[in-house]
DNA sequence: GGGATCACG
DNA sequence: GACGTACGTGATCCCA
């Protein structure tokens, strides 16, 4: 029977599954006999959600699980070459190539392998077949070589990224529609496959070429007429290679024996076949996962705890289980005392509850509270609206307040007690921002959980951390957005003008979803053994830095509009300058004008377009330039200067003054960086200009506050210090401890001079090294930032290697870290993943490097977050009277009265350079520097 | 809304 | 054999 038009069919790419579940996730072994079988769980992971998600409107009729018979195919026998420099697949994952296909039917679907063709001929045939039958075809693969059968009724899509590929983004990854991929592929070659195509052509020239002669056998024969003499050799020359190179990337569409179309009916998967299948493998959570689903009992003798390479949280642990349940419309909306009341009782029964407040506005300084939501068990929420308004609420129509709400103050002081006693464990998704704004209120929530920083101490680089994110990672559910409540663009409204009826779902929702996740991810910590990053790291950081964003700093408003007045002028001049020297007016602040007027009308040398088509008119470009003896990109710099700081800063900065405090208020994100850095927004406050003389203006509009001094104390070199440590590299850690200039000691070691008369710029060279070290250097790199040649710049780095083989074994056995656990560690046990690490090509290297960087980066992340946990407690037991304002990476920034300035900064400086202890004893001391003065500049 | 640019550690 | 690469962030501007 053939296809119908109501049909729909999936094509599963089998063997891309079996690469992606083997080189995304850690090793991982049957616990009873060691068998390999890392590959297998992710390959059942991956089926069975995607047979999750094929349940609404698109569910298929008809699924094939699809895999390659073996690594030769009916190509070999024209181009022996072809696939066969691959290397063998690893030795753990050959076993496991059986029990995929075991897996594929225990899980009820068609397993196909023909021999002698490929995997994506099949595809390619059944495709055929079935578009031809009016039938709607997906392909679930990544696979470039697929994208040629896109088009028409046949769609694509990569599951892992989440990513539909439809024609368009053919276009984008080749240059040219569907029909001409294999054009382009056959010209541009493949390495990996050592398909030969035409040398000296990438996918680029290639696309270009066939979209100017419009296919291949045309471009072949009017080769002759190409004008670039190396392109229109290549094609003369390599014609019949790139006709080769064309029948090994076209697929086959007419593989036959192919079991019947009919055969492909999609079965549901039989419980007892699929649940006895994974527990042989021994994934206990999968198959307990399945059998709630299932409604039955899990199949006995399931062995052991899972191993510890399991990664994190279990993404979707209980999740489907705990899905099926959320039901927004089963919230109860509190409107008077007695209802309240009997909630705070269920409270006091349970001990936990999760809560959300609802508000205004995301400045938690401005924000009013519009109502809270609680949750006491999975499914039980409740939503309180406290602040709602009826009316338009434009400037002319009144609002008022909407029937149907508690008092606000008589909800505060019932909620009061409950959310300040010490015996009720406070839930939330943020607590930072439901902290601050409930203490404006007067209430201060404690003790508390933070689904937020649970994730991020187990899962950090593994996906976000927002609330979305974790609801859909691990309860497979995708919460109510709020953009359907708010609306967006000029019409957004405030929460306040909800209707509370639409505001209850989408409110109590969230405490409901918070609950949920907490259930799940309070258990992950032991498991993943992040306790104490949570513990001591996470959690205790939350109430520090919520005092210090109340706190503000104070800045000089004034100074700034000078500032900003005296930028304007110089502005103007330049530009006038500018304009001049170009002979016409333009955008001086559009690159892209800017890029037409140095490199098509003044015909500068050097002008290189990026992807969008616009030349790249970056500092370093103008700089090379403004070398060369142009003027006018000498101008552009100055101007762009004065532009940033105005527009990022001095005017900026100035719109952030809170009108009660009259103070800046920043936000620290806690969960934003994934090495465990702080992130600060709105403003940021950790990028304030230092490095050139106009920008240490700005630092000098940051001040104390009448009768106070600023004080900053910043860790010397802390990065460095640590990878001395973690690496254990002798020499670095010598030089530390003698606290000798150890940019000068690296020079002096790798260049053989003596420190003494040292050419300032040898030091340079090697400060280059040392910051290139901790991100993952390449000779790329630092000839980059050197401005020297790659050639110099690769023989300081061997220089490097040779005096500290140390560091280069860090660097790999780090690497290697990453590629076998999925993650890799700073010194107190932060995990920072590294889910892409085993990425091909550019991206892999990308990976690489991040992956070297973290432990690094990450690790003074964790110093300093523990510094900043213990400050506040050392200073009250000093009797200091100290505010901690600000941090930035390496420095904290503290407002103190002049007379306890002194005293203030030695007790700091105790606790940051202690903050490693007692949990790792480093065997580099660390260091930080103390400075004050009325303002920033001064201070640091 | 994405890319280019540039401020910081 | 070519390509693209220093690590981590956030804000502003232009421009489609």
């Amino acid at each position: 029977m053939p296809a119908k038009p109501e049909d729909h069919l999936y094509l599963v790419d089998g063997s891309g599954f079996i690469f992606r579940a083997y080189h995304a996730l850690p090793a991982l072994t049957r616990k009873s006999d060691g068998m390999p079988v890392g590959a297998v769980s992710g390959f059942c992971n991956m089926i069975w959600k995607m047979l999750q998600d094929l349940k609404g409107d698109d569910a298929p009729s008809h699924v094939a699980v699809i895999f390659d018979a073996s690594r030769f195919s009916f190509r070999n026998e024209f181009y022996p070459e072809y696939k066969a420099q691959r290397p063998d697949a690893p030795e753990d994952l050959r076993p496991q190539f059986g029990l995929i296909r075991d897996a594929t039917r225990a899980f009820n679907l068609p397993c196909i392998e023909i021999d002698g063709y490929e995997a994506d001929d099949v595809i390619a045939t059944y495709a055929r077949e079935a578009a031809a039958g009016g039938a709607e075809v997906t392909i679930v693969s990544s696979d470039k070589d697929l994208m040629q059968l896109v088009g028409g009724r046949i769609g694509m899509v990569d599951l892992m990224k989440g990513k539909v590929i439809g024609v368009e983004q053919v276009r984008e990854k080749f240059g040219v529609g569907p029909e001409r991929v294999i054009d382009v592929q056959a010209l541009a070659g493949d390495s990996v496959d050592n398909v030969p195509g035409a040398p000296g052509i990438g996918v680029k020239t290639a696309a270009l070429l066939i979209n100017e002669y419009g296919d291949l056998e045309t471009l072949l024969e009017r080769a002759a007429e190409i004008k670039q003499p190396k392109r229109r050799q290549s094609l003369i020359e390599n014609a019949e290679l790139i006709r080769i190179s064309k029948r090994l990337v076209t697929l086959d569409d007419n593989v036959g024996n192919l079991p019947a179309y009919d055969e492909l009916a999609r079965r549901q998967p039989e419980a007892e076949m699929l649940l006895s299948f994974l527990n042989e493998m021994e994934f206990s959570t999968l198959t307990r996962r399945i059998a709630a689903i299932f409604g039955v009992e899990p199949p006995a003798a399931a062995p052991a705890p899972e191993p510890e390479a399991v990664p994190a949280a279990e993404p979707g642990a209980e999740a489907a289980v705990e899905a099926a349940k959320i039901d927004t419309s089963a919230y109860e909306i509190i409107r008077d005392a007695d209802a309240l009341k009997a909630w705070i009782e269920k409270i006091y029964e349970r001990g936990e509850v999760a809560v959300d407040t609802e508000t205004t506005s995301l400045d938690e300084m401005t924000a009013e509270l519009v109502g809270v939501s609680l949750a006491t068990a999975p499914g039980r929420a409740c939503y309180i609206p406290l602040g709602h308004q009826t009316g338009d609420g434009d400037l002319l129509g009144a609002a008022e307040r909407a029937a149907g709400q508690m008092a606000l103050d008589d909800a505060i002081a019932i909620l009061k007690p409950m959310l300040e006693d010490p015996s009720i464990l406070k839930i939330a998704q943020n607590m930072k921002y439901d902290l601050k704004v409930l203490a404006r209120y007067g209430i201060w929530v404690a003790p508390f959980d933070d689904t937020m920083l649970l994730s991020y101490a187990q899962e950090a680089g593994m996906g976000g951390q927002g609330m979305d994110a974790l609801s859909k990672r691990h309860l497979d559910h995708e919460p109510i957005p709020i953009k359907t409540l708010l609306g967006a663009g000029r019409k957004k409204i405030t929460f306040d003008r909800v209707e509370i009826d639409k505001a209850a779902p989408y409110a109590a929702e969230d405490a409901d979803v918070t609950f949920r996740l907490w259930k799940i991810l309070k258990p992950g910590l032991v498991r993943n053994r992040v306790t104490r990053v949570y513990e001591v790291m996470e959690r205790p950081l939350v109430p520090v830095l919520a005092d210090m964003e109340r706190a503000g700093v104070k800045v000089d408003r004034d100074a700034l509009s000078r500032l900003s007045n005296n930028f304007a002028q110089k502005m103007a001049g330049l530009e006038a300058e500018i304009h001049e020297l170009a002979g016409e007016k333009f955008n001086v602040g559009s690159p892209k004008q800017l890029g037409e007027i140095l490199f098509d009308k003044m015909g500068m040398d050097g002008g290189k377009k990026g992807k969008t088509g616009a030349y790249a008119t970056g500092a370093d470009v103008l700089e090379t330039l403004a070398a060369e003896g142009h003027d006018l990109p000498a101008r552009v710099l100055d101007w762009r200067q004065l532009s940033k700081l105005k527009g990022t800063y001095t005017d900026a900065l100035q719109t952030h003054i809170n009108a009660e405090t009259g103070r800046v208020h920043t936000s620290y994100s806690i969960a934003g960086a994934s090495t465990g850095r702080l992130a600060s927004t709105d403003p940021n406050l950790q990028n304030i200009p230092v490095r050139s003389e106009e920008g240490r203006r700005i630092r000098e509009a940051f001040i104390a506050d009448e009768g106070n001094v600023l004080l900053s104390l910043d860790y010397s070199q802390i990065e460095l210090r640590l990878l001395a440590h973690i690496a254990d590299i002798e020499a670095l850690k010598q030089a530390f401890a003698e606290g000798q200039d150890i940019h000068a000691a690296t020079a002096s070691e790798i260049f053989g001079v003596p420190v003494e008369g040292m050419d300032p710029m040898i030091r340079r060279q090697a400060k280059a090294i040392n910051f290139g070290v901790i991100y993952g250097i390449s000779a790329f790199g630092l000839a980059n930032n050197l401005r020297i040649p790659r050639e110099d710049a690769k023989r300081f780095i061997d220089a490097y290697f040779e005096k500290f083989p140390g560091i280069r074994a860090y660097m790999d056995a780090t690497v290697e870290t990453a590629k076998k656990q999925g993650y890799v560690e700073t010194v107190f046990g932060r995990r920072i993943h590294t889910p892409e690490i085993n990425a091909k090509g550019p991206m892999g290297g990308f990976q690489r490097r991040a992956a070297i960087n973290a432990p690094i980066q990450g690790s003074a992340a964790d110093v300093i977050r523990r510094a900043m946990v213990r400050i506040p407690p050392a200073l009250a037991k000093a009797k200091l009277t100290a505010r901690m304002l600000l941090q930035v990476h390496d420095e904290l920034i503290f407002e103190v009265p002049e007379s306890e300035a002194d005293e203030t900064a030695e007790t700091v400086r105790k606790v940051m350079e202690g903050a490693n202890l007692p949990a790792v004893a480093l065997t580099t001391p660390l260091v930080a520097d103390a400075g004050k003065g009325r303002n920033w500049a001064e201070a640091h």
